[in-house]
DNA sequence: ACTACGTATTGAAGAGTATCGATATGTTGT
DNA sequence: ACAACATATCGATACTCTTCAATACGTAGT
């Protein structure tokens, strides 16, 4: 389980052990998910929206790239599990996984 | 300030507002610089050390890299803050910042 | 069925990255 | 000064990734 702190100074780091090479090639594929600037912004907005989740026809304006651009993006970050997509009719929806309201 | 939690499941990310670009791209270069095998297992190897630091002449035989290799991916770490340097002698030694004893 | 529209996939171009052999730099001891 | 050794840099190669135009797919309404 990946979980990346964007604000606070305080490490909450655990590790007992130098990882296996198993270990290491999985946390960066999670890694890789979230190091683009795209995906990080896009990640940003679904977990900041008001309702907790947004809707894909909106994100080609708000990241200022393509429609396939942000689909790609956004295949990658379900992948990796960073974020949940759900179909409504012809919209498709997304909202970060693992969050939790203050 | 980047902290990764490797182990734990419980989020401990805090988020207030989408990032903009410059944020963005900031946390992507942290996140992109521990986002590759080679260099979380150099990280794990160095954070659990018992002394806390390993000389990087340990480090191709443990990583199954060559020198060159190495020397390239702990510079990239310690450009993003990750590693601390420090030259003894003829020696290198890398400690993790930001670390704390458990 | 057909049209309109939102989203995913394909294919390709360009940029970036990991890797290593060869070489340079710097340090220690003689 | 020189020899030996640790580390960094250079140059080249192979690979991966981001991006977008074009196209395919899927859904809704007529």
């Amino acid at each position: 389980m990946l979980v990346v702190n964007f604000s606070s100074d305080s490490p909450c780091c655990v590790l007992e052990a130098p990882l296996d090479d198993a270990e290491a090639e999985a946390l960066a594929h999670q890694l890789k998910a979230l190091a683009d600037p795209a995906r990080i912004r896009l990640v940003s907005m679904i977990a900041t929206a008001p309702t907790g989740e947004i809707c894909a026809c909106e994100l080609p304006a708000a990241l200022g790239k393509s429609q396939p651009t942000v689909s790609h993006h956004l295949t990658q970050l379900v992948n990796a599990g960073l974020l949940e997509r759900e179909q409504r009719g012809k919209w498709a929806w997304f909202r970060a996984s693992n969050t939790k309201a203050r």
